[in-house]
RNA sequence: GCGGAAAUAGCUCAGUUGGUAGAGCACGACCUUGCCAAGGUCGGGGUCGCGAGUUCGAGUCUCGUUUUCCGCUCCA
């Protein structure tokens, strides 16, 4: 089976199991946008605390925080995301290049520029000393008609911008005849414009609605709240503030399921630190991050780093954590050096002082930010094509399994009367009643108890408890393990102690390297 | 966004030159068996993605549209 037939297969799993459902789905879905259904919705969850509790729990200086989507408008701008994701674009539909529509009309413009001033030289030559450069601009017919043509262009091309007006833009490229440098050809698009960020209004219009935005990215709701979680909390440098939230970006093409979505969730951290010790940290974190990944025992081989070559604005230092996808190795959580670059853009747009008083050395300063971000969509999706195997069994039989890490799985465990009578179910039901308590714990009798093992391996489930007529003499029950098929008979007594401890997170936390 | 392909029951699919929709699995009830899925009987479930057009008649032909997948592009 190939990796796309396999990530299809996979695809359709998550939807007749529960896992992810396509938005909307009854009025034909919304592109790029997908819902978490009942089992999906265990698994994100699993995975949020691992993260959570890996970061609040584990690290006595990192503290959480949860921060409205909407901000004031002026934290975009001072992010630099306003702005900087305005382009309006035009397409090639014959080379398919796609090109900024001002940047096309401004290398015409400047050719126009050069084409006058070959003009202005040429008269040079001819006229030797004598020539009067002004006069023969303001003078010469040909040169007159070029730089009329030139400004009218430049003036639409001004107005046309302000204005918004993108037929006008479109417009003006063909009525300049410009041509693609590829393909030499003018069959182009309309010109569009991707704004990141969705925008909305708040308050009544009638008082003049002011747009606001829903956010690209959690991170500036921990920026703006700095001083409040540094001061209330009493933090000292070098110390964190983790979060996890909704973001939402207007990508121009969202694909791959749920890899790729406008409505995203991130986890974050941003570990505020001494100037100049930004690198040190940056590495440590990068060790960490990657343990947290490594613990979940998909393959190290699976997992890489990816160095940024060309570095973001903010940024000063940033890898990626890549894993490998079905459709190949793709970033699932960035670690970046952000310098101090966006508390002091705050600090500057606000007005505010944003500093930290360092009470040993008594000296204030802005702290260095290295972040690391990580979509908890992608995570999913990245334990999911790890833990989803279709498997050869002897005797020609396969079966369906999501090998979940147990303290991620949705299900814990499921409980199981051999048959449905002689009291077997009375008995496995009181056990679940025991076990519901803590875990997440299915109850099902229906059809052979092959049959009901099966599906319990096709949603992950790690643990079977099999209640069999032995039970009703001695108290004891099969645990079943998901993975090897094997059974172990125990103590009813002790079932939930032995759950406990099979299905804990502690299991993941003893593999990972933190730095303190 | 461009190009290609696909869409029929919860799932996988069949459906002849255009003639009022079928199978297997799944699901529900009952019976039977009982440790690694698919015994029996009965039953529920589809305006064939959506909208037009051609036709006496469209799941089938034409056009548009939506969604998904693949390639390119874009983003990070």
């Amino acid at each position: 089976m190939t990796q796309e037939e396999l990530f299809k297969k996979l695809v359709a799993h998550c939807k007749e199991y529960g896992f992810i459902f396509p938005s909307s789905e009854i009025y034909d879905g919304l592109s790029a946008v997908y819902d978490y259904g009942q089992l999906g919705v265990e698994l994100k969850n699993n995975i949020k605390r691992y993260w959570w509790d890996s970061m609040i729990k584990l690290h006595d200086n990192i503290v959480g925080l949860d921060a409205a989507i909407f901000m004031h408008p002026k934290v975009w701008e001072a992010s630099g995301h306003v702005g900087a994701f305005n382009d309006p674009l035009i397409d090639n539909k014959d080379s398919k290049k796609r090109y900024r529509a001002d940047v096309l009309l401004e290398d015409w413009l400047a050719k126009q520029d050069d084409k006058i001033e070959k003009e202005v030289e040429k008269a040079a030559k001819r006229f030797g000393e004598a020539f009067d450069r002004e006069k023969y601009i303001a003078t010469s017919p040909r040169v007159v008609e070029l730089k009329a043509k030139r400004d009218e262009v430049h003036e639409r091309m001004t107005k046309a911008l302000n204005d918004n007006d993108l037929t006008e833009l479109r417009q003006i490229i063909i009525d300049c005849e410009i041509a693609c440098p590829i393909s030499g050809t003018r069959n182009w698009t309309e010109v569009r414009q991707f704004n990141l960020m969705f925008k909305t209004q708040v308050g009544s219009l009638a008082e003049g609605a002011n747009t606001i935005y829903l956010r690209p990215e959690t991170a500036q709701g921990i920026f703006v709240n700095f001083l409040n979680v540094q001061k209330s909390a009493r933090m000292k440098i070098p110390f964190g503030i983790a979060q996890i939230g909704k973001a939402f970006r207007n990508e121009i093409v969202a694909r791959q399921f749920i890899f790729r979505m406008r409505e995203f969730e991130q986890m974050e951290m941003q570990f505020f630190v001494k100037p100049g010790e930004e690198m040190m940290w940056w590495n440590r974190w990068k060790e960490t991050r990657m343990s947290w990944h490594r613990a979940l025992g998909f393959g190290d081989e699976n997992y890489r780093f990816h160095d940024h070559e060309k570095l973001a604005h903010y940024a000063n230092a940033a890898t990626d954590i890549e894993f490998n996808f079905p459709f190949g190795f793709k970033e699932v959580e960035g670690i970046h050096s952000r310098t101090d670059y966006d508390l002091s853009r705050h600090a500057q747009f606000s007005g505010k002082k944003i500093q930290y008083y360092d009470p040993e050395t008594g000296e204030s300063y802005t702290p260095y930010v290295v972040e690391t971000s990580i979509g908890v969509d992608r995570m999913v999706l990245q334990v999911l094509s790890a833990a989803f195997h279709e498997e050869q069994l002897e005797g020609g039989e396969s079966r369906t399994v999501l090998s979940i890490p147990a303290p991620l799985a949705p299900v814990k465990v499921a409980v199981l009367p051999l048959v449905k009578k002689d009291g077997l179910p009375e008995v496995a039901l009181q056990i679940m009643h025991r076990l519901k308590f803590n875990h997440n714990v299915q109850y099902d009798e229906k059809d052979s108890i092959g049959k009901r093992y099966r599906r319990q391996d096709a949603i992950g489930t790690p643990f079977c408890v099999t209640v069999d007529h032995q039970t009703l003499e001695d108290q004891t029950v099969t645990i079943r393990d998901r993975d090897t098929m094997e059974q172990h008979r125990v103590a009813i007594d002790q079932l939930e102690q032995i759950v406990d401890q099979k299905v804990g997170m502690r299991q993941l936390f003893d593999r990972l390297k933190l730095y303190q």
